[in-house]
DNA sequence: TTGACATTTCGTCAATTGGCGAATTATAGT
DNA sequence: ACTATAATTCGCCAATTGACGAAATGTCAA
């Protein structure tokens, strides 16, 4: 229990990993879409996406050659809907937390094959 | 907001601050007082103790010798507020927070002099 | 003012964390 | 089968963290 909201808690301990449970509010997206927003390398993001999942904040389901993350909503632990309510009330109207949900959009428009080959090319 | 959120929970996600938390929940404790229910060197709980301060949850007064945290209450910020409402319910019902408890209600029996005594002699 | 002592600050150390690129795995298309 | 590619795992590095003891600070008492 003690163990259980320590980890929660170091979950929500990072920027990108806020950042994350944020931009997937409106609803599950791939790993290659968080990449963009994050602007880190994919296999930093996959750590903090196995973090915040190990922590019960995330379900991953795998389709064709994507996986896509979403937040465990009412499958989560009451004690992490709490802290997801939490951190979501704390974070309403943050700057950054805007523009990547402004940005989501755009990236949302974009096939996932040109994303990806976008990130390839750099 | 995204930087204050981040301190918030960076402060709870120790066991030691949480243990810090739950046990100032039914009044002020000093320094003294909480090394002794954490079983941790003075220098290490004092910087725990700011740790905590400086994200919001403690404040501080000082009475002859001693220093007494206590905990935040409606002085603190809404944010503040609610992570530690969820931590409290978080943690309810927690063997470690129960003991700690237990352990409270010994150590506020004896006088401070004696305890600081006994630290004294380790 | 000197001495005792509660607390904090400082320096050090081992362990953990967050970042990356390279290698690996798994899946889809040719 | 082979190739391309999305994601994860691995190994490495720099930065941060949590622990301690020693030294500094501040307060009271003799």
């Amino acid at each position: 229990m003690m163990n259980g909201t320590v980890s929660i808690a170091k979950a929500l301990s990072d920027r990108a990993r806020l950042r994350v449970l944020m931009a997937l509010r409106p609803g599950e997206l791939c790993v290659c879409q968080i990449v963009e927003i994050l602007g880190l390398a994919p296999s930093t993001v996959s750590k903090h996406l196995s973090i915040l999942q190990q922590a019960g904040f995330l379900l991953s389901r795998k389709d064709k050659r994507w996986v896509y993350y979403s937040l465990a909503g009412r499958k989560a632990s009451p004690a992490v809907q709490k802290a997801l309510k939490w951190v979501s009330e704390a974070l309403s109207g943050d700057k950054l937390v805007s523009s990547d949900a402004s940005a989501l959009k755009k990236i949302i428009g974009m096939e996932k094959e040109k994303l990806c080959r976008v990130q390839a090319n750099r």
